[in-house]
RNA sequence: GCGCUCUUAGCUCAGCUGGAUAGAGUGUCUGACUACGAAUCAGAAGGUCGGGGGUUCGAAUCCCUCAGGGCGCACCA
């Protein structure tokens, strides 16, 4: 592909402007206008340097760059100089790099050779998989594909949470209340059940809390019982989760919970303590990190017992002594800030300095709106909102919908879980991820606007019309050049334009840990897709126009299919 | 009280390492299906970018401060 702001770089290099060519590069803009031309370059800061009025500047700049062939046009706006390349060289240059890459475009080699892991979804065993787990669970999928298109080695772990004090709760309220028989039926739901009734009843009578210490102190002991009740629930929450990840189309590579690290936690209590770093407060152990203002880290409790910390201590350095990892990214509801600010100080107090390349990505909270009210979500007073729930709604939906339309030549079934579940993940994926936001049926159930439905719909539309050229015998021959001087419109250009910068949107949604920057690319490209779609005729009766068109619907359409994969969204070719 | 974070159109949100007239969607009003899919497109209206200072040629963006919301602050994870 032509670079441009390489060829501009070179234009502008003077000695006196003290600046080499990479250093022109990135002060190279592209004008929100087209109008403005296709680059700009500023001269403000030139001022000072050269001692002359920055739009001074620009019109000398520009004099000398109108000899140069590159350009269509040079011209001077104020301190600007706005450079406009030949557009439709540029729309022609960007279909065939798609069309040579197909459905590798937006892939890039940056991360070859490293390993990334990214822990994501990490639910607690025993309740139910709800709405505000959908964060981690997409937010960390989507980064896991970006990584992997980086070229990055990527390894996925559910950190399950299948261990504590909860488990203690549970099989004492499962003896008191439970039955096998509503458990083999609903296993998610009659746990959910116990555990909020636990809750219930443990305010009247404390001393509940205190059997489920002990109990939990038994399962941890190995007590054969406790620990049969432990497996079982964890087997059938598992299964429960995997029913919604298979809807989802999300894997992992390791379940590796909680429970795998409890026998490890011992060799860093030790460490702890000969590093002096362990101080007894109130009967407990912790590491005061009051000089760095992050409180107290407890790592074990006055019982003996150990945290959370202390888990993620462990999980850490076995993660390092296995994987040797580059970068291990944690996506993590922003309410667990301290908790890795501490959990980072305090290996790094060990000596591990390798935690800098443990990332928190963190995320806003989820909550429902009761009337009013606008409360966060409790598990314990029973007040969720299912993910399942919410991914059969738009499923069905969907299929409503699809039936209104009388769809032709698909499968309503299969389709309208593509378009039901897509619409629900893009929805998550959409805003900035640090943003808190309300839970609202209206929203995940609008398919109008910048949606994951209008997206797809736009790709079986770009399908619709290649088809329609194929079963009329016109479709582009395949490999053969295209005259791109037919790509030279605005809607063409600006549809090349948002194309071409796929690949540099997807490193930077990796980098920023952000998939809404991906996403938010993608509206884009389906924007400019459908005027370019309302603006022109696609199917003319002049073969190499429409060669050329035809080529750039293809482009566009590869690439839209590429970016919603990225987002672990399926692209169906009719709907 | 302390720490982190958020505040941009009626509503939901974009706005890249500061750059030209602050943009979408939705909602409201209006127009476009005898071309290739109307889950679409075009147009109108809608903003003292929470308030106030500062840095700068230039601030929604950086710094300070105040206000409001959210989250967190040791025996849960």
């Amino acid at each position: 592909m032509t670079d441009f702001k390489e060829l501009i770089a070179n234009e502008i290099f003077d000695e006196a402007l003290g600046l080499d060519t990479d250093e022109i590069k990135s002060m190279i803009e592209i004008p929100a206008d087209d109008n403005m031309g296709d680059y700009a370059f500023p001269c403000f800061r030139l001022a000072k340097t050269l001692r002359k009025a920055p739009q001074q500047i620009a019109a000398d700049i520009a004099e000398k760059a109108k000899g140069s062939e590159a350009f269509e046009k040079v011209e001077n706006v104020n301190a600007y100089v706005n450079f406009f390349i030949d557009r439709a060289f540029f729309a022609g240059d960007v279909v065939k790099e798609v069309t040579e890459k197909g459905s590798s475009y937006g892939r890039s080699e940056v991360g070859a050779g490293k390993k990334v892991i990214v822990e994501y979804s990490s639910p607690n065993i025993a309740k139910p998989f709800h709405i505000g787990h959908i964060r981690s669970t997409v937010i960390g999928n989507a980064l896991y594909k970006l990584y992997d298109a980086c070229g990055y080695d990527t390894i996925r772990i559910n950190y399950l949470g299948d261990y504590g004090t909860q488990f203690g709760k549970m099989i004492v309220a499962y003896r008191k209340w439970g039955s096998e028989e509503e458990l083999a039926e609903e296993p998610i739901k009659a746990l959910l059940g116990y555990y909020t009734r636990f809750h219930k009843e443990a305010e009247a009578d404390p001393s509940l809390e205190d059997e489920a210490r002990e109990t939990f102190a038994k399962l941890e002991a190995g007590a054969p019982e406790e620990t049969e009740l432990w497996k079982k629930f964890r087997e059938l929450s598992l299964a429960e989760f995997n029913r919604v990840y298979g809807m989802l189309g999300i894997e992992f590579d390791s379940y590796k919970g909680e429970s795998f690290y409890s026998d490890k936690m011992p060799r860093f209590i030790r460490e702890l303590k000969e590093k002096n770093l362990l101080v007894e407060s109130q009967g407990a152990q912790i590491v005061d990190l009051d000089e760095y203002g992050l409180g107290a880290a407890m790592i074990t409790k006055s019982d003996g017992s150990s945290l959370y910390v202390t888990r993620d201590i462990a999980a850490a350095v076995y993660r390092k002594e296995t994987y040797d990892f580059y970068k291990c990214i944690y996506v993590v509801a922003s309410q667990q800030n301290l908790h890795f600010k501490q959990w980072k100080k305090v290996l790094e107090l060990m000596g591990y300095e390798w935690q800098e390349d443990c990332v928190h990505v963190p995320f806003g909270l989820v909550s429902l709106s009761d009337g009013d009210d606008i409360k966060t979500m409790s598990t314990r007073e029973g007040k969720v909102v299912f993910l399942e729930d919410v991914l059969n709604t738009a499923v069905s939906k969907t299929a409503e919908i699809m039936k209104e339309k009388d769809v032709q030549g698909v499968d309503v079934d299969e389709v309208s879980k593509e378009v039901g579940i897509g619409a629900v993940i893009f929805q998550e994926l959409s805003n900035n991820r640090i943003k808190d936001y309300v839970f609202s049926w209206d929203k995940v159930l609008n398919f109008d606007g910048e949606t994951g439905p209008y997206v797809q719909y736009t790709h079986a539309r770009a399908c619709s019309v290649l088809r329609r050229a194929e079963e009329t015998d016109l479709a582009a021959v395949e490999g053969a050049e295209i005259d791109s001087a037919y790509l030279g419109s605005d809607s063409a250009y600006t549809l090349a334009k948002l194309i071409y910068r796929v690949p540099e949107v997807v490193i930077e949604a990796a980098d920023k840990y952000e998939p809404s920057i991906l996403t938010r690319h993608l509206v884009d490209i389906a924007q400019a897709f459908n005027k370019f779609y309302h603006d022109e005729h696609i199917l003319v009766d002049d073969e190499n126009e429409r060669r050329a068109k035809l080529a750039l619907v293809a482009a566009a359409k590869t690439v839209i299919s590429n970016c919603l994969g990225l987002l672990g969204i399926s692209a169906p070719e009719r709907m």
